[in-house]
DNA sequence: TTTCGAAACCAAATCGTTTTCAAATTGGAA
DNA sequence: TTCCAATTTGAAAACGATTTGGTTTCGAAA
């Protein structure tokens, strides 16, 4: 059914039909009720294509997501999802095809030329994103999970990484530990940086040398959060603390403590970053772990909002969120022996 | 730059341009490359609105996004773009508003009346899914990953979900179990169905009668693993054996194993189903962990495969695969004692 | 030289809306 | 009754591509 099959049918004109339905004020109210009665017994709706081409709006924000397919991408995308639903906007996956950065950029820029999103949502951004330049540059509207301290106007939001290895850090160290380890993210983005700075800092007002051996990163894996707690704690001189990136790693970890007849919160304390998902929880592990929080779909909720905000005209620069985390106490964390 | 005006720089007809770009055999090689070349230099590319008005096509893939987040959500979608990279089609993901049935129709027949979508996947039907016959009747093309017996062609993809669970149950029987627990995936899903099939006919095979203490099902979480296998392991008769349906539920049944003072392998055998995860693997855990195993990133890769395929023309009800699953044996199943 | 067919190109119609600008209707005041 | 402003409605021009149905060009055959 056609717009103008449709208005035929109600002896209107295709213009009064369509003032109706988009609720402009030039059109009486008893037309307006009668229409939109009319349309959904008649089962007309516009043809989004078209309405796309004359508006120039396409109704669907693009979320650009690495091959790896991390776990957290369905959280985050089930938090928009929260907030779209209802509002007649898409979420559009956009997968990045390479991580050869030229590619990237390419990525980006054909994105924006081909017009089939109205903005944008980036994950991970470096602390010198030069996407976020191109971005800029071309005129689309984006927002940033995650921060970069290029000298470009940008919308973000971002969690409180730093503070809360920093707390995470010096709570260890208010039970006594000295030698912490850290399992951070791959190097790079902002957010591990954040993390290592939260890190050295924390221990830096206790006088703590930093050790280079008791730092390790890389993905979020289980396998790796055991490999390195592994390596970290056949050291000669091991460390009583493990601050883990993920719940991915922590499990990693606590194998690696089970692994060598340790048990984690007495031998072993460990605090790890949970990103709250419904199928794994921290509580639940056991012990329990010890986790500076945050949640992802939250994150993604909120995203979702601001970038709406962004398409009606909020501007950029004043979009900047700093999400602070909370920081859980359990039992995988205990006094030092 | 408009394709108007890109012409004109080229001293060609927009039809001609247009040709040109779209690999029509009426225009010369070499002012189709000359064409082409221009584009990349003039940075040249259609209006993806206006294409899609004209043309009908979208170019985009629906996929319905249940509201829970599931973990292999990601890696489905992850495979797919794994796909559809370099073929300009993008994934749109559709929230489901409401677990409401009548809403959820409601959902499916906006989706197919808003033309946002070239075709849907669908997830984890029911045995008498009437959101298939709405599709079929609504003439959209799409693709169920899983299965229905409803009876309306349609294309699906699905993993021998009661072939995988009957073999592990097999396995274990033959290793001496007798008694031996499956906690399933939430009721109604054509999936948890098979798998019960599974667990009941290699049980009948060999004279065992069916327990129904024995058998649990809900989502997929590490929470309801170890409720639910705290709850088999303290039955006065309690199981030597148990089939996970999740990598996440085994995580459950592990603790639950462990906080009993069970060795998992030894006085309990664990089997669970796999669907390769890059950040948690069957094989990482401690003890290694038995499993049925399918990737869920190959059935993306292939589900968008198969909708290309669909979208290309080829008849739907040609269209079922069944893949096998396999069984890895490994250190969390040993012989009864 | 003329004729013909294939190859290469083009003008204009079309896809289904939104929106500008103009016309018709209405109802109250004069 | 007449007039005017405010309220409703419409006709037609976009939006930017694709595609139908020609027209031109060109070389070879007659």
């Amino acid at each position: 059914m056609k717009l103008k099959e449709f208005a035929k049918q109600l002896g209107l004109s295709p213009t009064t039909v369509s003032r109706a339905l988009s609720g402009y004020p030039e059109v009486s109210e008893i037309t307006r009720a009668r229409v939109a009665e009319e349309a959904v017994r008649l089962g007309y709706r516009p043809n989004v294509n078209a309405v796309r081409l004359k508006t120039g709006r396409v109704g669907a924000i693009g979320v650009v997501m690495g091959r790896a397919g991390e776990f957290h991408f369905a959280e985050f995308m089930a938090g928009m999802a929260e907030q779209l639903v209802g509002e007649d906007t898409d979420i559009l996956v956009i997968p990045l095809a390479d991580a050869n950065y030229e590619e990237e950029m390419q990525l980006y820029r054909r994105l924006v030329e081909s017009r089939r999103v109205d903005a944008i949502i980036m994950h991970s951004p470096r602390p010198n994103d030069e996407r976020i330049a191109l971005l800029h540059k071309l005129g689309m509207p984006f927002l940033v999970h995650g921060r970069s301290d290029i000298d470009v106007p940008h919308a973000w939001l971002d969690i409180d990484n730093e503070g809360a290895v920093r707390r995470a850090t010096s709570h260890l160290m208010d039970l006594g530990h000295t030698r912490i380890a850290m399992i951070n993210g791959r190097p790079g983005a902002t957010y591990a940086l954040h993390r290592d700075n939260g890190y050295r800092n924390a221990l830096q007002v206790r006088g703590i040398e930093f050790d280079p051996e008791l730092v390790a990163s890389g993905n979020f894996t289980d396998e790796l959060g055991f490999r390195f707690a592994r390596s970290f704690l056949e050291q000669p001189n091991p460390p009583t603390a493990i601050v883990a990136g993920s719940m991915m790693t922590a499990l990693g970890v606590y194998r690696a403590a089970r692994s060598l007849g340790l048990q984690v919160g007495r031998d072993v304390s460990v605090i790890a970053h949970d990103d709250v998902f419904p199928y794994l929880s921290a509580d639940n592990m056991a012990p329990s772990l010890s986790a500076t929080r945050s949640s992802m779909r939250a994150a993604g909720t909120r995203c979702a909002d601001l970038v709406l905000q962004l398409l009606a005209g909020r501007s950029a620069s004043e979009i900047h969120e700093l999400w602070p985390v909370e920081l859980i106490l359990r039992e995988s964390t205990g006094p030092m022996r």
